[in-house]
DNA sequence: ATCATAAACAGTAATAGTTACCATTAAGTT
DNA sequence: AACTTAATGGTAACTATTACTGTTTATGAT
């Protein structure tokens, strides 16, 4: 991977905020420093540091948004105005204690666990999809 | 709400399914059933049932899954095939020992709360933002 | 049963987020 | 400095979803 200083401004721009931006927020931020960027580029990079695990992609309605703080934590998600907060709590107290001096309403707790499934993992043995991301 | 054999059809393909479907799965399914429906009124129905707390919502990737299964539980996703599997287990098991005897390779959990932030409750309050969802 | 009302519809157009393409630029190597 | 090719900017295309509009239909009242 060659360095880029499109690549490094996005990078630096994710990694000054806390507010786990979308691609079109990146792209306005970086504008006023690289005025000519293309939004194609944003997402292309945005993809490209995910996969180099330099960034976390969440992906909230219809959009994606990311993070640099590669720190496990999870997050809270407002219903209304969409807005996410990081949450630093273990797993346990999260599920079993639900926050009291939280000042979220929480109503719902998604949970997914991300890898791949048994037929993929055989097929990857084969080579059969050697192709796919 | 009104009743309307285009909605039934859809709850009931989506309650006789554990394949966790999107909207164009299902409307292929329902055109089966009622041939000429439109896929917005799928779309609008799964919006509605969602609503009525009928079914649950799986944003994946960039599409919307869908699942009539409200027994609490939680997803795995395979990061290859984006196939969803239910997963029927407490939080503190998923987090704590994860899954040994399960076919799949675990390499990420994603757990997010959902509700209303801070600043939402606030304005709701005020009565200021009764047009948001 | 007929009628009135508006919810829900089918069909289509429009939108938003994202990806693909391609000619040009520039990072890194010789 | 010349070369190779990854990365770019600009634009077109694509996919999932929503919005619009005139028509149909469920449902409650006459």
């Amino acid at each position: 991977m060659r360095y880029s200083r499109q690549r490094e401004s996005i990078l630096s721009i994710l990694q000054a905020t806390e507010s786990h931006p979308t691609a079109d927020w990146v792209y306005d931020k970086v504008r006023r420093e690289i005025s000519n960027i293309s939004l194609g580029t944003v997402y292309r990079n945005l993809a490209q540091l995910e996969e180099m695990g330099q960034i976390r992609r969440i992906n909230a309605d219809g959009q994606s948004r990311f993070d640099a703080n590669l720190s496990p934590h999870d997050h809270f998600r407002c219903l209304t105005c969409s807005s996410i907060f990081d949450i630093h709590m273990s797993h346990d107290d999260m599920t079993a204690g639900l926050p009291a001096d939280v000042p979220f309403k929480v109503t719902g707790i998604n949970l997914e666990l991300l890898g791949v499934c048994n037929e993929c993992q055989i097929k990857e043995i084969k080579g059969e999809n050697s192709h796919v991301a």
